[in-house]
DNA sequence: GAAGTCTGTGCAAACGTTTGCCCACAGGAG
DNA sequence: CTCCTGTGGGCAAACGTTTGCACAGACTTC
């Protein structure tokens, strides 16, 4: 950010020409003219529709000439509003989050905002303290990426995969009872009976409302799912460790289970690894279904039987949501959920239970 | 944002209470004290040492309890920095960018900065339309990802794996010298002499410094490269398509090769999908070395050989250089580059050559 | 000829901070 | 009594826009 010299400042007259900012002042000296007649004609303000065209394409070639940019601060401070959105996410690691950031970038740099983004890595200390942060910089709206917010101002705010739904947020989610019906009776129909559940991180916000939606499923199916085996995560790593650490927890029961329905992709195929090193194969001796569909689950041997979550389009949506609020003025609808629905990719990380090849 | 109501707003006692934005003026009319004041005492600005205790403490009290949050769009305005820095990135992509990103992030965000994300596509008019957006934003820093600036403002900036260095912006990049010496010695002890290599994109800013790293190196090893096994990808694809594509047209030549380097391991990816589908197994057939070693690398079957490019590492050296050059005062110091070493990841794409084994 | 409507433009306030400078007063030194 | 040095704090300008209002002249309408 380049700053005019202060008046007294004598290092003006020593770099006549570095560091001078071309503003409204600047080009109202050239021309003669007023900074409210510049601006409104650069703006295309109605009220310049009164300004002859021969001086508006003089302001024009003007500002063209000296290269004269705006201000954004300067006009946002004026204006109200800052064209910028921010983003909360928990990290910027591989799959999720990149790919929701990219569906957000595409739909809102379209229209001509800008993002903000920070991280919060689910420390709540850090959440509340970038919340603020966020919030001190003006931005018009937020999108909250698989976060809880600690508490909502009155920025316009959409959540995606929010546990907690908020007043008057709209909120961004997968119909979790389809992907959970989905995978289960994928499982099912292969004749799997036990089947095992890595439930995701206390922290994750998609981890209670996954679990009831399994408990729901299997209850339709008339499978019971055995307490043992239904393992929670714990660690706070972006790699596939959890999954392999809540593998090993599995195997250490001792109880037979012939699948498993991981959290997501990356701790399934943490998972996998678990099981290789049990010398169980996959999917000839345990099925293994995912969840997400990152691009890590197509290129992974087997490749892996997972439940897609349109991440992008959810990013998109949110984006849409949020514009959507700008221009209808922030009006206070009720709480709204959008829910997007999942879709079941097939691969090779599943086969026919060995069970029942058995009983055959 | 909130927007106080204007003045002539009769909006304003219908709600007392509701966009009510608490600023300076707000207190200063609450406390009886001046803006200037106020504002020493919030900033402990040296001359708020003449100011008594007790009234410091009124002041934060007040501050506290009316919740008052500093503007930063003010703030920035007068004080001539933003405490933002633009990042420019190819696109939101797995691996590359993502990790930069993490890097940057991290640094940045212990600074008290915040990151300003736009992307381009590789698309030269995009590029200067939002190069323009970041300006006009009025950032106090840039970094530039694997992007090739059309044209360098005075704001301080630093690039990662830019092709064409610019005066005074410290360019951070990988040896790539050291790096196409391992990948090439590795596969020379294993046997190999007939190698091919596929070239990234034309609009990739590390292709050419790569592809003459990778000719030095050949050199060197008295090992020369068939031109016709020489392809480049063309595809603006995020997949392993131009990878793909890239290997195919490499079996079409007919000239025989029993290993290739290819320019990224998605592409690497692509390349093995493509002699797969040609009956040629990988690593017994052709071994294949990828690049970057991206989450993807390790978890692919085979799992990818390749050369580790430190990206957290040169995100975080490119948010120092930033930070340094912040504080330094913007010492225009001629083009300064930062060079990172690779790290050879050996797994299992690449094996002893078929040939060697034929000619015993 | 008076009244109204355009046309073309400018003044100045406002957005919320920060900061250079000034002032008033109290107390001590000379 | 005068001079000087803190102490405690306020005034107002400045950052670069945007915009409500005013205004002067020209032209039309009655």
């Amino acid at each position: 950010m380049l700053k005019k010299p202060r008046n007294g400042n004598s290092a003006q007259h020593k770099y006549p020409h570095v560091g001078r900012t071309v503003s409204l002042a600047s080009l109202s000296a050239h021309l003669g003219l007023s900074k409210a007649s510049i601006s409104r004609v650069l703006n295309g303000a109605p009220a310049a529709r009164s300004i002859p065209q021969v001086t508006q394409d003089r302001i024009l070639a003007a500002a063209q000439a000296l290269n004269y940019r705006p201000n954004l601060l300067a006009r946002s401070l004026r204006r109200g509003q800052s064209m910028t959105v921010g983003v909360l996410v928990p990290e910027l690691s591989e799959g999720y989050a990149t790919l929701v950031l990219a569906g957000l970038e595409e739909t809102l740099s379209a229209a001509g905002y800008a993002m903000m983004l920070v991280t919060h890595h689910h420390q709540e200390a850090k959440l509340t303290d970038l919340h603020r942060i966020v919030m001190e910089r003006a931005v018009d709206g937020i999108v909250a990426v698989d976060t809880s917010l600690p508490v909502i101002h009155s920025t316009p705010t959409v959540t995606i995969s929010c546990p907690d739904p908020h007043d008057g947020v709209t909120n961004i989610l997968l119909d979790h009872d389809r992907a959970a019906e989905l995978a289960l009776s994928h499982l099912y129909a292969l004749g799997h009976r036990q089947i095992a559940i890595i439930k995701g991180q206390p922290f994750s916000s998609d981890t209670d409302i996954r679990w009831r939606s399994i408990q729901i499923a299997a209850t339709r199916l008339g499978l019971s799912l055995h307490p043992k085996l239904v393992v929670q995560m714990k660690e706070n790593l972006a790699t596939d460790e959890p999954g392999f650490l809540a593998a090993q927890r599995l195997l250490a029961t001792g109880i037979a289970f012939t699948a498993i329905f991981a959290f997501n992709d990356v701790s399934a195929i943490g998972a996998i690894r678990a099981l290789q090193a049990a010398r169980r194969q996959v999917p000839e001796h345990v099925s293994v279904v995912g969840f997400d569909d990152v691009t890590l689950a197509a290129y992974h041997r087997p490749a892996l039987t997972t439940v897609r979550q349109p991440l992008r389009h959810m990013g998109a949506l949110a984006a849409q949501s949020l514009l959507h609020s700008f221009t209808s003025g922030g009006n206070h609808e009720a709480s709204h959920s959008v829910v997007v629905e999942p879709l079941f990719v097939l691969r090779n990380s599943t086969a026919q239970s060995p069970a029942l090849s058995l009983q055959c």
